[in-house]
DNA sequence: TTTCGTGCAAAAGCTTTGCATTAGC
DNA sequence: GCTAATGCAAAGCTTTTGCACGAAA
């Protein structure tokens, strides 16, 4: 299960295994709904009242130089995390109410053999989301 | 011509053509490497002294506003700016020296309709991007 | 006991905003 | 002349950093 293996993978990279970090790890394996910082810290004050939110920052730093976590960037929407599959996948995001959801996976092999044909990059990874409206927000 | 169209659109929505708007047009019509806010003030502000930042950020916020330009959010390389293509179109960025280019183009159309059909959501956009290195960085 | 992590507060970026001055139209 | 745009400085956000204290192994 997804938090066995992030606790998994930073105890092989000697990191301790803390209760605020346990904590986080732990929502970030069982959200769904790809939250921000401020929503995983929001979430943890009530049980964990002393939570910084620098605490938070350092343990997804420390997730994204691990790659147990996919990082979302938005300007809008502030950047928001997926620990749940933390490799590329394609997001539908709502331009009204922020809903980001997964859709079933694409296959963009073939799409990316040829980009790299094309330009001489060595791509490594990609990033593919669609903007809308969701069902809720259509009225 | 780019620059033509930019300025037609902001007069349609009476905006009066200043010169410090008109060269940061200028600059967004003629760049193809995705510059940044800093980078267009930087390359303004050698003849025009006085041009400040918050100009050329109130100038991309109204070209926002009317489609005329298309922005590219990273948390790390900053945003950046299309003002040649302002429709979503495919990047390839370079993870080490930060160039941006645009391959030819990709049809999403089909891929579109499939998401639309299985989410529900109403798209009206899309984000495709490929990161790796360029062929300069790959020593 | 030694090293690493936490949490506070301060700092650092980047972007936006308020407001008096200046300049399009 | 009327109204909008400029440019400065200040404020706002999000994220990072420094450092003393506390906890893990």
């Amino acid at each position: 299960m997804r938090l066995e293996q992030m606790i998994e993978r930073l105890k092989e990279s000697d990191c301790r295994i803390t209760p605020q970090r346990y904590a986080v790890l732990k929502v970030l394996a069982n959200s769904s709904e790809h939250p921000s910082v401020e929503s995983i810290h929001a979430k943890l004050v009530e049980h964990y009242p002393t939570m910084s939110l620098a605490t938070v920052y350092k343990t997804i730093t420390l997730l994204k130089r691990e790659g147990e976590i996919l990082e979302l960037e938005f300007s809008d929407l502030g950047n928001r995390y997926d620990g749940r599959k933390p490799y590329p996948h394609p997001h539908v995001i709502c331009t009204e109410c922020g809903k980001i959801i997964d859709p079933s996976h694409l296959d963009l092999e073939e799409i990316t053999s040829k980009m790299m044909e094309e330009t001489g990059f060595k791509i490594m990874t990609h990033r593919l989301d669609f903007y809308g409206l969701c069902p809720n927000c259509q009225g």
